[in-house]
DNA sequence: AAATAATATTGACCTACATCAACGGATTTC
DNA sequence: GAAATCCGTTGATGTAGGTCAATATTATTT
């Protein structure tokens, strides 16, 4: 079995229990598809026709705001999905870019095909199921994290949870998915170094 | 049937498609609570049995940080869930307060019994996925509006969004949840008026 | 290896929003 | 219906973090 499928099952069979034969059933229904870095896969305007599961590489997801200022919103390395959540869960168009940071290979399944697997096979359900309400989890804590921490502890976690995505990430995306400037951000790392 | 069964009934066929009897047959795992006014249901500390569907009246959830500043982090008034959502799906204690806004009776699932009806049904499992997809849509666009918008922006939204919430909760609830001080938003909507 | 583009740092200044402290009105409680 | 509690407003002042503008630094392309 390949590289990047290999990752696919552990992160399933982490959720649920399922049969090789299953598996391979599942896996059926995605394609691989390489990405060069920057390169988009989602683009505003345009339908997500796919959510992406990363077996190589970096990919982040962003938005461009009235004033012209990016916003990142997700990053995802190996075993990390990513998409437009809200564009492609309703199927209207994308407000985000999604692109490589890196060389990037993904896993892809698309809408129609995500449908079909959760109708053909419930435990193929509860897997999206479970992965949904986790995330729902996930951003409320984000959500939490905004309301009380300050710009420092915000990067002091993001530190923290996320060792691995530091250095792979330019640190204006990470300024902005924490919510601050990149320049506010530069001066707090100063202040850290001088301690 | 009861009044509140009816708006839960409402509530799941518009996700899902349900012959009666399988409506029944889900509503015979909750059971319904009066809550008065300033009681809780669920407190920091203790594991959240249930989930709760409000069929009347308000509720809210809110944290205390460290400074002792309450942050409001869900409403709920009718045909609205709510919960301690990471304490509950992780089953671990609580970090929020759910607590009445005015006398409230809810319809409650037990995690146990949650966890029944998915297995019980795979249209069950499809409606919780559902819930937990459209919850994790909500959340990402919260942190995109806290990202984007200024806060008089995010009030105005508020007021847009959700006008029968307005006059339900406290100012101060309203202010906590947008991320401004409740002096901040009663100096904002000063300025609304003056214009 | 030079040229170009992308990213990060820095200093001077600014502002959106917070904090402190006091008060007035409205609800609730007994 | 008096007392207590809760809630919203207001003025004066403070600060975390933003903006503007310039310059370093680091990658990428040729």
């Amino acid at each position: 079995m390949q590289q990047g499928n290999a990752l696919l099952k552990t992160h399933i069979t982490k959720r649920i229990s399922l049969e090789d034969k299953e598996f391979e059933h599942f896996l059926s229904f995605f394609s691989t598809k390489i990405v060069k870095k920057r390169q988009y896969i989602i683009q505003p305007d345009f339908i997500p026709g796919h959510r992406s599961f990363v077996t190589k590489g970096a990919m982040r997801a962003y938005i461009i705001d009235d004033s012209g200022n990016e916003h990142n919103i997700q990053f995802a390395i190996e075993n990390w999905w990513i998409t437009d959540y809200n564009a492609y869960i309703y199927q209207k168009p994308a407000t985000m870019f999604v692109m490589a940071q890196e060389d990037t290979t993904v896993l892809q399944v698309s809408y129609e095909n995500e449908m079909k697997l959760k109708v053909l096979n419930p435990k193929f359900e509860t897997f999206f199921r479970i992965m949904a309400e986790r995330s729902t989890a996930y951003m409320q804590r984000r959500v939490i994290e905004r309301l009380t921490l300050s710009a420092e502890e915000r990067y002091e976690h993001f530190l923290d949870k996320y060792p691995s995505m530091v250095n792979r990430f330019p640190q204006y995306s990470i300024a902005s998915y924490i919510g601050v400037t990149t320049k506010f951000l530069s001066r707090m790392r100063k202040g850290r170094l001088g301690k």
